[in-house]
DNA sequence: ACACAAATAT
DNA sequence: TATATTTGTG
């Protein structure tokens, strides 16, 4: 179990120099005071959903080309597996003993199974693709609803044999996605705010304006719902929306630079400006569902979406954003 | 070309 | 119901 996380969290975490050293650090074990320093610094891990995924390319196409930095093609899951089952077999090699590295910590989420499209041509074919058919079922544990169902899709389904335009169906704004989106257009003030802005600094593959745009338009009534009327009743309505605080600086805001941070919000949560949002990319993918129309069972506005997480409030208590990155500075 | 809100469609 | 698309306006 323990080796599983920090294999995971060295798979998410390849990229970050001084994360990786950190995670050495604890395998050169003095032990003991050890440990719990380790805890301690595992409390602040950044959540799964926060870490950039290596499937995911940490330089934008654009910045690449223009400091001529070679492509690295973009991992994908099945390389990033591979990459963890290297480091497994480099740790046990080099006879890392991660024994007493503590077992209790349910915080743990693996990304490394992709965060995945589907698009409602083919409902089918939602097989736990990543693993290739291949060896790691041993400690797939997969409790609860985690990474239930994942299929390994891109947006862009490869192949539209037929003329062009690939419909895409539509997408499901999971709470992850809406997330996100809500923090972006937080980091901008309400000024920037506008779709073909969000929709960039985003960052994910495959949304596209419109769906933003949409989006958008539908969070702004909510918001005017909510805290253009004084009373703040019912939340009823509109779980995701509910389930993510609207920060404050959704006020008056430029560049965010000069707005208060760590107001409190009206829930108690801290609404404080994203100090250094996301730079990279960090969702690969939006979801895109089967559109469950058909013969609508469930009423929840959740899906079970690949993740399983029907995160409410994580975040609830602490203001622990592990959430790295960085918007570009160039905006 | 974009943003926006409202209406409408799926 | 959630999202997409259209329409009209700026």
């Amino acid at each position: 179990m323990g080796e599983m996380k920090i294999i995971e969290f060295e798979a998410n975490c390849r990229n970050n120099e001084a994360t990786a050293t950190a995670t050495g650090a604890v395998f050169d074990d003095d032990d003991d005071d050890v440990n719990d320093r380790v805890l301690e610094w595992e409390m602040g891990l950044p959540n799964c959903d926060d870490l950039t995924p290596l499937s995911q390319s940490l330089i934008p196409p654009e910045l690449a080309s223009a400091f001529s930095i070679s492509p690295e093609p973009c991992s994908t899951a099945i390389d990033v597996n591979r990459a963890s089952q290297d480091t497994l077999c480099f740790l046990r090699s080099t006879g890392a003993h991660s024994s007493t590295t503590n077992s209790n910590n349910n915080n743990f989420r693996s990304i490394n199974d992709p965060m995945v499209v589907e698009r409602e041509g083919d409902g089918s074919g939602s097989g736990s693709g990543s693993g290739s058919g291949s060896e790691t079922k041993k400690m797939r544990k997969m409790d609860n609803a985690e990474e239930a169902n994942s299929a390994v899709r891109t947006a862009e389904n490869s192949d539209d044999p037929s003329g062009k335009a690939s419909k895409r169906s539509r997408l499901v704004w999971t709470p992850q996605l809406h997330k996100r989106f809500v923090d972006v257009v937080a980091h901008l003030g309400v000024k920037n705010a506008v779709p073909k802005t969000i929709m960039q600094l985003m960052n994910v593959e495959g949304l596209t304006r419109e769906n933003v745009a949409s989006h958008l338009q539908k969070y702004r009534l909510y918001l005017k719902r909510t805290q253009g009327l004084s009373n703040e009743g019912p939340s009823a309505s509109d779980p995701l929306f509910a389930s993510t605080p609207v920060p404050q600086s959704i006020h008056e805001n430029g560049t965010g630079v000069k707005g208060e941070s760590g107001s409190v919000n009206s829930n108690g949560h801290i609404g404080m400006a994203i100090p250094m949002p996301y730079g990279a990319p960090m969702i690969p993918v939006p979801m895109y569902g089967p559109v469950n129309q058909g013969g609508n069972h469930h009423q929840n506005g959740y899906e079970a979406n690949s993740n399983g997480m029907l995160q409410q409030r994580d975040w609830s208590g602490g203001n622990k954003y592990g959430s790295v990155g960085s918007y570009p500075h160039h905006l």
